[in-house]
DNA sequence: CAACCGACCTGTTCGC
DNA sequence: TGCGAACAGGTCGGTT
């Protein structure tokens, strides 16, 4: 469910909300929700420690605790994080992680589908280090883009899903990002011009950049929330996605479906046609 | 590499 | 109304 944007708005606020805060406890009501280490450690190591930081990388929440311990969360498709008042336990059914802080009030990890991982580790760089480049980071340029595209013969829309190649971008907005660049989602990704490379780049960062700014995306299902019931906007602004048959916002030409790599790819024909499909050898 | 599959899970929507 | 199929914002590991 959460890509880079919603990622990014759960870490700013769970840092606002759990900064300098302690756990007083943690009970683990779902066993596999812990990637690492076992059950019993992660409750062990839980106890007393002190939030210093809440960051993200990727689809990652980072959580900095004292003692150089990290916690790593990946939400996968449905998982959130709930910080509960103080009176009001108003407990999710779906809690697979419960914390209390030391304000009395209880830190949820929720999700329905139990795809989501919480590790807890000292080393969480082996991890982090085989993702693929930040994509608001200033060392993502269009040239460093170009260099890693160059001789990947794959589609481009199913690379900027893989997450070694860029961090961050899924299925939303990997479809929006490819509709402003105006670059058909099968193109061959080795293949794309040096113009093209640099409208995909603007692409990628500026539908990013722009769903950080509305809060991320809830579509209507209402699986993307915000720790404290919160939704985002920027559904309200998707061009293609979701929206087949709907006209394009630049032509009017209707949207149309696809399925890459077993999940739906939406786009407009006119709009982004499939041209040059040759792969250059720089 | 790439294409494809199943696995991991549960809930909602759609077609008949 | 009921029921099964299809689908969902993600990723990993395995096979060909």
């Amino acid at each position: 469910m959460p890509e880079l944007p919603e990622v990014e708005v759960i870490a700013r606020k769970l840092r606002s909300e759990l900064l300098g805060r302690s756990f007083v406890d943690v009970e683990v009501l779902w066993a596999r929700s812990i990637a690492a280490p076992d059950v019993a450690a992660f409750v062990a190591l839980m106890q007393g420690a002190r939030i210093d930081d809440v960051t993200r990388r990727g689809k990652y929440i980072v959580m900095r605790l004292a003692d150089d311990w990290t916690m790593l969360a990946h939400l996968r498709m449905s998982g959130k994080f709930r910080v509960s008042a103080p009176l009001a336990p108003a407990e999710d059914s779906y809690a697979r992680v419960r914390w209390r802080l030391d304000d009395g009030r209880s830190l949820l990890f929720c999700d329905p589908r139990k795809f989501g991982r919480l590790h807890l580790s000292r080393s969480p760089e082996t991890l982090l280090d085989k993702l693929g480049p930040e994509p608001l980071a200033d060392a993502f340029t269009p040239a460093a883009l170009g260099e890693r595209l160059r001789n990947r013969r794959g589609e481009i829309k199913r690379l900027l899903l893989d997450q070694h190649f860029v961090a961050g971008v899924g299925n939303i907005y990997a479809s929006e990002a490819l509709w402003r660049a105006q670059i058909h989602p099968q193109r061959v990704a080795g293949s794309l011009s040096e113009p093209e490379v640099q409208r995909l780049h603007a692409g990628v960062v500026s539908t990013l950049a722009q769903a950080i700014e509305h809060g991320g995306t809830s579509l209507a299902d209402r699986q993307y929330v915000l720790p404290d019931g919160e939704t985002g906007q920027h559904q309200e602004a998707l061009a293609v996605y979701a929206r087949e048959g709907d006209p394009c916002p630049r032509c009017a030409a209707p949207v149309l479906r696809i399925v890459q790599g077993q999940r739906s790819t939406y786009f407009c024909a006119t709009c982004q046609v499939l041209k040059g499909n040759v792969p250059h050898h720089r």
